[in-house]
DNA sequence: GCGATGGGCTTTTTT
DNA sequence: AGCCCATCGC
């Protein structure tokens, strides 16, 4: 244990053996936190500690993996393989199998996936007889999210005037309706969506106190990561937690949190200090990671940020390589620099592969990079987007899986219970969902007892639904001996859906045949994997809960080396030595979507911070002059963010691409270039004549080369005026005592006072017309207008 | 009940 | 430009 502990500089070595009490790590990018959190687990159990006692909760189930595994180089796998280390969501499952039948659920619920979740809402709505163009599905769905996220059940949907107010004033006076129909669906199908994991876990915590009593005393020590990125429920569940023994280590960087659109809570982090007794508090400031440059300018973007806790991350590395600002033409000509540019580098410096990030906002922004590196022959993998599980065939499989362990699931069901086709079609099925709804019974139990029931089909689709209730529970009993990998390998093959993708002799076809395949060579090795670890017990629910959690990148199979391309978001807690953040653009990045409120511009801003410090050496920033969105080229201006790094940090670079350009040749020779198809199978000098075409590049020049780079507006020469603090009429978090505003409905009214934190903060307005009123702010849509 | 075709929507990020 | 879904003809 010494040996580990003088590995540590003197600040983090201090949180390191501080073992009891309430305390707050505020980390700093680059600052040695995992080593932290590992070595202080380690140190724990050395001073004796249960590792059943400890409770360690992390992002992803990968950095829990990874964690895990350097625990066990130190003290050994056996002991390392009690903690209990996870996401919140996998944590918090597994307990909730273990207490299920108090909540009336079975041990065997399904987790349902935002796919499923979607095709239930759709459903719902579609059955409700509800215009779908109102009743967004996905908007719905964010909603109804975000309830279970402030533990809003549907019982306190109704009590709460307001909401149903927020709601009906959105024009969707139904939601209420549609949230409580989702519920019971899910309840019916044995089914919980990822907030319902943790939603009944607050649920089983505060209705069963004996139950809060066991796991108070089992987690004496809980430790969580991330904690910037925490949403209030998961917050409350930590709180009730660790109350007993208030031996709760959070670590984190307000910085870095990035997840405020799925419900995580900034003020979580920035109030811990209030919910604690005596909470001490460290920080880790030096940067290990990158150099200067990268670190400094790092610094200058995230000083711009308000709401942030005051900090200063420094390095002792060297200088380094200033930040390369690199402008192209278009989406193609940026590929083609990133490709080039790391071809270069490998040559230059004898670099892997491995050494390259290339790191974007959206991930429809991947194509145009892969295309570039396909083209340089340089190897790649894309982590994130459609995820491995998602694919149809893959989530075909699985759903039979489901339906073994727990045939209530609905929406397992109706994926594949005409798939392949079996003939039964779809108004059947309508007809089985109302019988289902009405008996309050799953729509397996219909079909079982399908002779018993007054459901109008004739014998002939009665005998279908029979034979497939029949082929499932056959399945059921082959599960009883079975182990995953035999049992789907049997599945996949009288179920028929392997000839059914055999047929379609498409690439299309053969691609979801591999994909099975694989997903069947996964399960060889889970099968494998338990019985050397034998630390679970490898059972079909078990592989399904793991994949229903999983990441894509906690599927990071084989070591070949290859590129990295992936979102920001996904690229979090990495590092690499080269790092390429491309199409950093206005209404790209940041994002159209985030620039109504300071705190979704905030949050961008820490998305562009996240997005720098994770290179180690050097750092890339690109950005396109056009780029095709939605099928459509469109002119896109530089990121406000470049021109906020402090320019000393900064290369600001020609593209060679744009130097070679000659606009004397801007001549109709190619006369349909512009036309999209075209266009990106012309080779790159070509694509250059393209652009010359665009009005900006022609005016008046002659020379070569000097005139159209004076024209093409730099970051630094293109001062556009961001007013970060006034520009936002939607209510943000500046609303002040004495403010008048505009309400939709009650039209204008002035601020009395102001109450709550956080997501609750309230509004008392005084209404010209109205009386007053108390708003929670989150959902009331008011003007500033003095 | 099945398959083909066209229309509409998409691109913010994910456990 | 691609994907999903709804509608239509069989």
């Amino acid at each position: 244990m010494e040996k580990y502990l003088s590995q540590l500089n003197e600040a983090q070595l201090a949180p390191t053996i501080q073992k009891e009490g309430p305390m707050i790590i505020i980390a700093g990018a680059g600052s040695g936190k995992t080593r932290v959190l590992t070595i202080r687990i380690a140190y724990l159990m050395s001073e004796g500690v249960d590792p059943f006692n400890i409770l360690s909760l992390t992002f992803t189930n990968k950095a829990a993996r990874e964690m895990k595994e350097r625990i066990a180089t130190i003290v050994g796998a056996s002991e390392a393989k009690n903690l209990w280390m996870g996401t919140f969501h996998s944590v918090f499952a597994k307990i909730l199998r273990i207490e299920a039948d108090r909540l009336g659920y079975p041990s065997n619920f399904t987790i349902y996936d935002t796919q499923d979740s979607d095709r239930l809402i759709s459903s719902i709505i579609k059955e409700m007889n509800l215009d779908k163009d109102i009743y967004k599905y996905k908007q719905v769905r964010s909603r109804i999210s975000s309830y279970k996220n402030s533990l809003i059940t549907v019982r306190a949907y109704f009590q709460n005037p307001e909401l149903i107010e927020a709601d009906t004033m959105a024009r969707r006076p139904r939601l209420g309706d549609i949230y409580k129909e989702y519920v019971e669906r899910c309840f019916k199908a044995g089914a919980m969506d990822f907030d319902d994991l943790l939603l009944k876990t607050n649920e089983l915590l505060t209705r069963f106190p004996e139950v809060l009593m066991k796991y108070q005393n089992r987690f004496k020590y809980i430790l969580v990561d991330e904690y910037q990125d925490t949403n209030h429920s998961q917050y409350l569940i930590v709180r009730a937690l660790a109350d007993k023994f208030q031996n709760i280590c959070v670590v984190g960087d307000d910085a870095q949190s990035i997840y405020a659109f799925r419900g995580a809570n900034i003020s979580n982090i920035l109030n811990f200090q209030k919910d604690y007794d005596d909470v001490k508090e460290f920080r880790l400031e030096q940067n290990y990671r990158s150099t200067k440059n990268i670190v400094n300018a790092a610094n200058s973007i995230i000083e711009k940020n308000q709401t942030k806790l005051e900090k200063v991350v420094w390095t002792a590395n060297d200088e380094g390589e200033k930040i390369v600002v690199n402008r192209s033409l278009t989406d193609g000509d940026e590929g083609r620099f990133v490709a080039s540019t790391i071809w270069e580098n490998k040559i230059q410096h004898h670099v892997p592969n491995s050494d390259f990030a290339i790191l974007y906002r959206t991930n429809a922004q991947s194509r145009a990079i892969e295309d570039a590196l396909r083209k340089r022959d340089i190897p790649y993998r894309i982590y994130g987007g459609l995820s491995f599980y998602q694919r149809k065939e893959i989530k075909d499989v699985l759903s039979y899986l489901r339906l073994i362990i727990n045939p209530a699931d609905e929406e397992a069901l109706k994926r594949v219970i005409n798939f392949p086709p079996r003939g039964i079609g779809g108004t059947t099925i309508d007809r089985l969902v109302v019988a289902a709804n009405g008996y309050k019974r799953s729509i397996f139990e219909v079909m079982k007892n399908i002779d018993k029931t007054d459901v109008k089909i004739n014998s002939g689709t009665k005998g279908k639904l029979l034979d497939f209730v029949t082929m499932i529970e056959s399945y059921q009993v082959m599960n009883q001996t079975a182990d995953v990998f035999e049992l789907a390998e049997h599945v996949t093959r009288t179920t028929g859906l392997i000839s059914e993708f055999k047929k379609d002799g498409t690439p299309e076809g053969v691609a979801k045949m591999e994909n099975i395949e694989e997903l069947l060579n996964g399960m060889k090795d889970f099968v494998e994997g338990q019985k050397e670890l034998a630390d679970t017990t490898g059972n079909l629910a078990e592989f399904l809960e793991d994949v229903a959690l999983a990441t894509d990148l906690d599927a990071d199979k084989g070591d070949a080396d290859h590129v990295a391309l992936m979102t920001i978001h996904l690229a979090k807690g990495l590092e690499f030595p080269y790092v390429f953040v491309v199409g950093l653009e206005e209404d790209l990045f940041p994002s159209a979507m985030s620039m109504g409120t300071r705190s979704e511009l905030e949050e961008e801003r820490r998305l562009f911070y996240v997005a720098l410090t994770r290179a180690e050496k050097q750092a890339y920033l690109t950005y396109a002059l056009s780029r095709y969105r939605w099928g459509k080229l469109v002119d896109s201006e530089p990121s406000r963010f470049i021109e906020e790094i402090d320019e000393q940090y900064l290369n600001i670079t020609t593209p060679i691409e744009e130097r070679r350009f000659n606009p004397m040749l801007d001549a109709d020779i190619f006369g349909d270039a512009t036309s999209p198809e075209l266009s990106r199978r012309l080779d790159p000098n070509k694509i250059r004549f393209k652009a010359a075409k665009q009005p900006e590049f022609k005016k008046g020049n002659t020379s070569k080369e000097e005139p159209i780079r004076n024209q093409v507006t730099t970051p630094k020469n293109l001062k556009r005026v961001v007013e970060t603090g006034d520009n936002t009429n939607l209510f943000d978090n500046k609303l002040a005592v004495g403010n008048l505003v505009k309400h939709i409905r009650f039209g204008s009214g002035e601020v009395l006072k102001i109450e709550g934190a956080g997501a609750d903060i309230k509004a008392e307005i005084k209404f010209q017309h109205g009386g007053v009123k108390k708003l929670l702010l989150r959902f009331a849509k008011l003007e500033v207008i003095g």
